[in-house]
DNA sequence: TGTACATCAGTGAACGCGCGTTCACTGATGTAC
DNA sequence: TGTACATCAGTGAACGCGCGTTCACTGATGTAC
């Protein structure tokens, strides 16, 4: 408030910051109503303005979906870090996966456009700049580093029980490149399953946003917890934290918070 | 060729027939390109038309939308069915189940857009018909087909190992009811398995088809194979027929081709 | 076999709407002296 | 503290294009007698 004409720009800069996510806001809320193919002139009108404004803050139309973009995979990354700090117990790994697996779809379900954007048939017509890339991993970070620290009490299920099908050889430099990238150390055969843990997490995600369970599981929720509880059992995350309690057989503890990725 | 000017409205019947395929052949093509938004005008200028003309085959874009979806279904019906078909043993559920799941994806790559427009985001302003719904579960029958004669072997993981979490008393009904519908027969918990399986294939697909897994894997076939075999594995049809041989232990032996949907 | 009539595919113009982007402009807000 | 100038948000008109759908029409193809 003592800003009344003090900040030189700063005013003109905070009320543009402040257009600029108004114009966002307006935009996924169209991007809910008509899907990706978003109008900058039907923004322009929610907000008042004459189309050619918007250019004032936005290069052209695709500038902003990709600013979406962001923002939403952003969105998504917060959301999966705050679920799994607000976990006490570290070590109960089983619980992060979950409250991460949960927390995500929560986010989905209530974002289902912007969703769709992230996650769903690509935008006719628009190709995801570099600049997407990075935030894009976001999620799949805070997934990686709870395999991660798993991996580090000695108790991932390819680590404590007969290992499935043996990753083909063509594979294993892959997944050990993925597995430097998102979960260091992670043997490859852990790899493996923390890919198929993904695939299928996202799958089931897409299953209910989408609405591919229509006529079949109505109890969404109940039905993806469910899912998520047999993904960290087959995962092996289970044998490591039981109920309320150290690790079964411990390893090395977990670093203290310190592998959460930075947000 | 017998037909040069005998049979009566036939001539005109097939013509049109012609017609309506190379329209649809033609919005294909444009979907490919331009994804779900699909332009009538650009279909007419390809075909030569005028937009109008369209009108006489279809009674709206959505209209032939509809047509595309239904024949999208029918399309992975088939090449499922088919595949599955091409077993010869028949008692080799896992090799059944894998040979479905390649041709599905192998199908889906060939046609991103016209999966997209199946499993992708939602048209928006677009709403299926109820005419879509039964060609929609013609691949999900397939699925569920090979689950049952497992089942009839007596063989699902389910029921040779301990379960994994148990199904919540909430979801139970519901799963019994989706059973019924595709897979007759088959206990609730290995239903449940079957619908998580259904879910990571589709998931797995949908991540290649839309990319997901670029700089990450890029052996996407031998990656979705291997995929495929921790897949049955997980739901225990490996244990049904060893590599070329009869069931390890047998029950009641499959139904000698009956369970296979009509196709 | 030949003629009168009905069917129906395709035309072309129009309606009424949408879109992204550019451009010269007006005025208000901030900056420098 | 006051004035001259630069910055920049927003306007309004225009360009050039797209779209789905309707409608009265032409002309060819098939049908019935």
């Amino acid at each position: 408030m003592a800003a009344t004409s003090t900040g030189a720009g700063s005013i003109r800069a905070r009320v543009r910051a402040e257009m600029t996510d108004e114009i966002k806001t307006i935009a996924r809320r169209h991007l809910a109503a008509d899907g990706a193919n978003l109008s900058l002139r039907a923004v322009a009108r929610d907000m008042g303005m004459v189309s050619s404004a918007l250019y004032r803050y936005f290069a052209s139309r695709d500038d902003l979906l990709t600013e979406l973009i962001i923002d939403g995979y952003d969105a998504m990354g917060e959301v999966a870090e705050a679920a799994d700090a607000a976990v006490k117990d570290r070590a109960d790994l089983a619980g992060r996966w979950i409250a991460v697996a949960v927390a995500l779809r929560h986010w989905a379900v209530a974002h289902p456009a912007e969703y769709a954007l992230l996650y769903g048939s690509p935008v006719p017509g628009y190709v995801a700049p570099q600049a997407t890339v990075g935030p894009a991993t976001r999620p799949v970070l805070v997934l990686g580093a709870i395999l991660a620290d798993a991996h580090a009490s000695g108790l991932l299920a390819s680590e404590t029980s007969p290992p499935a099908p043996p990753l083909p050889r063509a594979l294993r430099p892959e997944v050990r490149r993925a597995a430097g990238a998102v979960a260091a150390g992670l043997p490859e055969q852990a790899m493996a399953r923390g890919l198929i843990a993904w695939t299928e997490l996202f799958g089931a995600i897409s299953f209910d946003v989408f609405d591919r369970l229509k006529n079949t599981i109505d109890e969404r929720s109940a039905w993806f917890e469910y899912q998520t509880r047999c993904m960290v059992e087959y995962l092996g995350l289970t044998d490591a934290a039981p109920r309320g309690g150290q690790p079964a057989h411990r390893g090395t503890r977990t670093p203290r918070g310190a592998s959460r990725p930075r947000g």
